[in-house]
DNA sequence: ATGATTGCAAAGAATTTGCAGTCTC
DNA sequence: GAGACTGCAAATTCTTTGCAATCAT
């Protein structure tokens, strides 16, 4: 749907603007890509992406801290066992909470269907829990990654 | 049903020799532990339940290391970020998947249904995923934590 | 102007590895 | 006895914080 353009970067703006949070150049390179991202990313990830916009690690670190304690950004247990993050719906365009991940290369596809919505309404409501919510990844091998002729793009170890 | 007896140690360590491990001390207090566990276990959790019978940190982690290359047990990404290791079925007797888990106490409930399963399959099929698996985390706060007259028991930070 | 925010660099945690002695088979 | 395992301690990597300078309002 909506293309992604320089008047993106008055969005992400005023978007930190109207939550209280100053503007800056960094902050903003950060909104904007973890707004464009499918995926929750890493730390080193974000990082990656943002340096050449004169963005230090360590604000990362700190932003998305605040982000998180805002409830603006969510923090996601990878299955990998690395630490992902990932912005709440803004706009209204729902961001992804369900992965299958590909034990070889790694790769992400989101999936949209929830299967887990009703589910969870069922277990809050028979054990009275307040302000549910679920993670759910899937795992399992590729269809190239089975082939043993192709070799696994993106392997790592 | 089973209860745990001293035969118990008699049974890992056969297992662990049927699986072309060697039987130490530490290694039988490890997989005893993870069998009787009912939630997957940090590393720090496992070396404090075995450090009792002698067992250092860095075998855990690399008795750990070798159980996950040969499938034996799984990493689980808890949703608070913590690393958690888990048994795969052995006996028979199938280890959870899914778990609740209260966002003020952190207490734990395993959820025995599972709404994934058939869903699991489907999307394997339709996207070619071999081996596929899934961890599915609910959470919440649950009823005593609801009560703000009842102090949030083991409540954290 | 002024207080929030940043970059740098160092502190603190957690994870991982080397090696010589020990234990299992 | 031979080689797999272990404990200890060091190395590496990841996460978090202090502080003076800088930037947004």
């Amino acid at each position: 749907m909506a293309t992604r353009t320089a008047s993106q970067t008055i969005d992400a703006a005023s978007w930190l603007r109207k939550e209280g949070l100053r503007a800056t150049h960094g902050r903003i390179a950060i909104v904007e890509l973890l707004d464009a991202s499918k995926v929750p990313l890493t730390l080193a990830e974000i990082h990656e992406k943002v340096r050449k916009a004169g963005c230090d690690f360590a604000t990362v670190f700190r932003f998305i801290s605040i982000l998180e304690k805002k409830e603006l950004v969510e923090r996601v247990a990878w299955i990998d066992g690395t630490t992902r993050h990932e912005i709440r719906s803004r706009d209204g365009h729902h961001h992804h909470h369900h992965y299958l991940i590909c034990r070889t290369c790694h790769k992400v596809e989101p999936i949209d269907e929830c299967v887990v919505e009703q589910f969870e309404d069922q277990i809050a409501k028979e054990r009275g829990y307040a302000g549910i919510s679920h993670s759910l990844q899937l795992s399992g091998v590729c269809p190239k990654c089975q082939k043993p002729a192709a070799k696994a793009q993106g392997k790592r170890s």
